[in-house]
RNA sequence: CGGGGAGUAGCUCAGCCUGGUAGAGCGCUGUGCUGGGGGCGCAGAGGUCGCAGGUUCGAAUCCUGUCUUCCCGACCA
């Protein structure tokens, strides 16, 4: 391919307002084009990155079992409601919609479960049909309320989505591993730097998650980890530590002046944070309806919403505000407390209260605290459970300190049982000529938002993306130093042939300008390897370069090609190698 | 939705406070010289200063509104 013809154009500058690394390269390299907020155009560089993952993600898929479909992107508003996540959407906003001239209303797929499901009732007519997974790779659309860092939250985005369908729990299970084992293949093959954490389930529904997570500080996601255990940090679990004991004693109401946060009131009283009583009260937001609940904690650790929200099947949980909380306790956040809170209020508490006997509480009344509190004693002690945030550095599941590392979502496994195949009464017939609706299991890929992350593990702060042979838009970067010489050129133009026909695909760069900046070009642009047609063309050689390796070297045409093109090859094995291991791991 | 930046040439930005003919660097076009790391010279093109309204003899500049965008928070299959 001819540099000419690509619409090629590198800024000399970095964006001003790109925040990430991998986001400002690909603007520079001119490999996307913001449209508008989280909209963006590809080059045709970005194009070919983008067929070379997608393509890689297919195969993987359908290696363990996937079939490559097409879904709609125009979703009727109908089926939406049926499964009842339109009102969600609509809620959060989240959903693009359009219209038909017949103002029938369709939104525009942020996801298929509900079309997939509808889809599958109409191919799958006995057990025998089972299992099977349809999978796609499609644009998704979600209207973000904030879009940020380029590709990794966008509003316009490809998505590799599949989908399982089997009789019972023991196929979801068999299907679940498979897409697993398929996400690792894809991952490894790419050279992923990644773990594999549990994860929320989310609002999309469903028994098990896990995420898989590149690491990096881009990430949005906070992962704690050790050994044999890795989690999202709204998942994540961990002892809760120590706490400082306080005297016991009766309990007493004393004065507590402007002591209307934790530290203040433990300074105050004399007391370590962990011996106050933290009251907070939350809105438990449902489907239909939205209801405080109180939440109790131990005065150094703090509420995991997620975890709260999904205690109670709630589509979320968020901290309430000061109008809400003075109508639920008849006082203003700071001195709320269980001690003379008028009753009716649903209460729960975390298992960091437990075995404590001395707390200095909240007694809804502002100004005043009731110190040596006990919980059971001096107020009714609510269910507890696991509430709280956990946090680096405490004992995890392992019995060692947690980790903390930052990751970017590739991907994300669900079992999702029968939510959807009951809403949509999708199922079949088994042998017991029983209706059995299917047991559906959802996994998904973005894709584009793994061009960025690969971006980001493949970049250097100064010089440019580094593309691995596998998913470079082209393997190497001729250069003819002249490009007004006809020698060089056609130097150059042979050579590509000749490294095309060996499977190493190959940029002439014959546009003008001079060869230092092209030089740039090629290392912003991320070509892993170079070809330079200059000086010692006359005496039969070229410079040729090793970008990911940094190897320089002054050869023989022919064995420019040799090593060119062996390179490609032996990137391509061992990328190939690095799936296989996967199959053998057995993860 | 709350908080904070920003919108002037293709890009990065200056000018605004203190109102008076629209600026720089890079890029672009032409041309000549160059040619192993964004090279040099000469000649050029390119902007309703986001939009609307207001104040004023006069607005990029002051005021009001609005849109867009970036960042932080909330949110995030």
């Amino acid at each position: 391919m001819k540099a000419s013809q690509i619409g090629i154009q590198v800024m000399r500058e970095m964006p001003s307002d790109a925040d990430d690394i991998a986001q400002a390269w690909l603007l520079r390299g001119g490999y996307i084009h913001r449209h508008a907020a989280g909209i963006f155009c590809f080059s045709g560089l970005m194009y070919r990155v983008e067929e070379k993952v997608s393509k890689i993600i297919s195969e993987e898929i359908t290696r363990n079992g996937g079939m490559q479909v097409r879904l709609p992107i125009l979703q009727s508003a109908e089926i939406w409601q049926q499964s009842g996540r339109w009102a969600v959407y609509e809620h959060e906003k989240l959903m693009f919609k359009s219209e038909d001239r017949k103002g029938r209303i369709f939104g525009m797929s942020p996801t298929a479960e509900e079309v997939v499901c509808d889809f599958a009732k109409h191919l799958i007519r006995s057990p025998a049909q089972m299992p099977l997974n349809l999978f796609q790779q499609n644009l998704k659309f979600r209207d973000e309320l904030r879009p940020r860092s380029g590709l990794l939250r966008s509003r316009e985005f490809i998505m590799m989505d599949a989908y399982s369908f089997d009789l019972d729990n023991d196929g979801l299970d068999l299907s679940y591993r498979k897409m697993r084992q398929a996400y690792h293949a894809v991952y490894k093959k790419m050279a992923f730097d990644y773990m594999i954490v549990q994860a929320d389930s989310g609002a999309i529904g469903g028994s098990a998650s896990e995420e898989f997570m590149a690491t990096s500080e881009a990430g949005e996601d906070t992962l704690l980890y050790s050994e044999n255990y890795a989690a999202n940090l709204e998942r994540a679990v961990s002892q809760t530590p120590a706490g400082e004991k306080a005297e016991d004693g009766e309990m007493k109401i004393i004065e507590t002046p402007d002591s209307e946060t934790i530290v203040k009131v433990a300074d105050f009283v004399g007391v370590a944070p962990s011996a106050v009583l933290k009251t907070l009260v939350f809105d438990l937001v449902y489907q239909d309806k939205t209801e405080p609940i109180i939440v109790l904690i131990r005065g150094d650790c703090d509420v995991n919403a997620v975890k709260l929200s999904n205690h109670f099947g709630a589509i979320a949980a968020q901290p309430s505000d000061a109008d809400t909380v003075h109508k639920v306790t008849g006082c203003a956040p700071g001195y709320v407390g269980p001690i003379g809170l008028k009753p009716g209020v649903k209460m729960i508490a975390d298992t960091s209260l437990e075995g404590v006997t001395s707390l200095v509480s909240g007694c809804c009344e502002a100004g005043k605290h009731a110190v040596h509190t006990m919980p059971g004693r001096d107020f009714d002690m609510p269910e507890t459970v696991d509430l709280r945030m956990a946090r680096v550095g405490e004992i995890g599941p392992d019995g060692v300190p947690l980790l903390q590392c930052k990751g970017i979502e590739i991907g994300h496994v669900f079992k999702l049982g029968t939510k959807y195949s009951e809403a949509l009464s999708a199922g079949v017939t088994d042998s017991n000529q029983k209706f059995q609706n299917f047991h559906m299991g959802c996994y998904g890929i973005g894709t584009t938002r793994i061009l960025q992350t690969l971006v980001d593990q493949n970049c250097d702060q100064d010089t440019g993306i580094k593309w691995p042979v596998i998913i470079a838009p082209y393997h190497a970067h001729l250069v003819p130093v002249k490009a007004d010489n006809p020698e060089m050129m056609a130097a150059a133009e042979k050579m590509a042939a000749e490294l095309e026909a060996r499977g190493c695909e190959c940029v002439v760069d014959d546009r003008k300008g001079s060869m230092g900046s092209k030089l740039k070009d090629g290392e912003i642009l991320g070509f892993p390897l170079r070809v330079v047609f200059g000086r010692d063309l006359a005496d039969g050689k070229v410079e040729i370069y090793n970008r990911l390796t940094d190897e320089k070297d002054t050869v023989t045409l022919d064995e420019a090609v040799e090593r060119l093109s062996g390179f490609v090859t032996s990137e391509i094995a061992a990328a190939n190698a690095r799936r296989d291991a996967v199959v053998a791991e057995s993860f």
